[in-house]
DNA sequence: CGCTTCATTGAACCCACTCAAAGGCCGTGG
DNA sequence: CCACGGCCTTTGAGTGGGTTCAATGAAGCG
């Protein structure tokens, strides 16, 4: 039994103390397994839920009207989902595992418990949620604003640089397991565009295309198709622990 | 000397007893004013304060290399601006004001005295944060998949929802004082082919256009022309306050 | 009263989409 | 063990929504 993923997560962070470790643990279910492109939730059902990722590759979306379908985000292992569902009764997205996955649950509203008993840990949960949020922008100028050749080659280092950060073990930080289907849909384009994208890159041996998914073979010249900055994923923890501090003084 | 305006932003979600009053108040300095395109900040600065919105618009954005801009986001009285920067040491877009407007900046790293000293507050903020995500997902299914017509009446829709909460006596909630020019760099799309976006719903009577911004016409018609579900602005605070009640009851 | 910004319109172009079809891989069942 | 069907990938050809370039008018401002 190795550590727990959420522990494993904020002590990327900052180190924790033993309440603190507690209190994480103990909102820990025991990790649950699904396999390969099994839907956990759909969009309107209740919303009782946080999940982290201990293994495997997950994706919230929404399908549209017309058949289409908008992928949000993906998670890696550490990451935590459906902190955005806070503020809603019901589910405003879907969610699946794209890969054979370990997720562990743990209940919504047991967060404000958790706000209430540690300073340390709500701060965290506060920067997670600023994080998401810059995750979200720099994927909404990435539709918004870039080409085609652009937009795939941020998010392969995006999701790089996020592989990084997890990494443990077994993964290979340059490997991204996805389907061009999917691909496709987060970054909205077509499935047939996204492939010449694809084989335009691998030409220019940026990346590589297996049966297994994509991976990254130079990163530098990726970066320099993308215009890749990637500040929006280097979060500012020492800053807010200093100012945990010092705001016991009295406020000016 | 009207009430703070953040006190009247969350005010709007829960009564307050007087201590968390007197917290919020206290973390509000005097306001400022700003007049028309005043930049309040750039990328790269440090992030130090947060503003909430006291009268007038504001966006974020975020200038790109090639010289096109990307606006993040619009901000309308009753908003908090900045609560993405909280993980951040540095800004990661740029702000101004787009109207004459008046602005009240608070300490960011005060948060976290907030945090500690009011459960409630601190769940609120959260509440917040996790809805300023719902909305920037929505705006990223409005660039990713979805037509011009679509993502105009759906980007209309939302600030006329979002004015709708905010208002308060002076605004008409139907009308957006918004260039084209920026509207454009908010959807995506170049001016030229807004403008003729914007003809086409005027010649349909959903919308007006005058000098000084894009007067709502007819939501019916809009929200059938974009497929608008305002499920996403609808936070769910009863069911969070009732759970705040509930979970000082030992952890399951 | 000129300068700048914004709105508007026309025309040509192009990036990315759609439609269509074929090939590869894999799991499943006969 | 092979045959089948489904999903994904790949490629070709034609189309179209939105862009770019360009120019004009209107409005605000120093």
């Amino acid at each position: 039994m190795t550590t727990s993923c959420i522990i494993r997560h904020f002590e990327h962070y900052a180190e924790l103390a033993g309440d603190d470790h507690d209190l994480l643990t103990s909102l820990e279910k025991s990790p649950q397994d699904y396999p390969r492109n099994t839907v956990i939730w759909n969009q309107g059902q209740q919303s009782e839920h946080f999940f982290t990722v201990q293994s495997g590759w997950a994706c919230s979306y929404r399908n549209m009207e017309d058949g289409s379908r908008q992928v949000l985000d993906l998670y890696v292992p550490g990451d935590i989902i459906g902190l955005r569902e806070f503020a809603f009764r019901r589910r405003v997205s879907n969610l699946m595992v794209v890969t054979d996955a370990r997720l562990c649950p743990f209940p919504k509203y047991h967060l404000s418990e958790v706000f209430q008993s540690s300073r340390l840990l709500c701060n965290l949960f506060f920067l997670i949620a600023a994080r998401d949020q810059a995750v979200l922008v720099e994927r909404l100028i990435n539709l918004g604003r870039r080409t085609a050749r652009e937009k795939v080659a941020h998010f392969l280092l995006e999701m790089g640089h996020r592989l990084d950060k997890a990494c443990m073990d077994v993964y290979d930080c340059n490997h991204l397991p996805l389907t061009q289907v999917l691909l496709a849909d987060a970054l909205g384009l077509s499935t047939v565009h996204l492939n010449r994208t694809l084989q335009e890159l691998k030409q220019e041996r940026l990346v590589s295309l297996g049966p297994d998914g994509t991976t990254l073979l130079d990163r530098d010249g990726l970066v320099e198709v993308a215009g890749f900055d990637p500040e929006y994923l280097q979060e500012d923890v020492d800053g807010m622990l200093k100012s945990l501090g010092k705001n016991v003084s009295p406020m000016v």
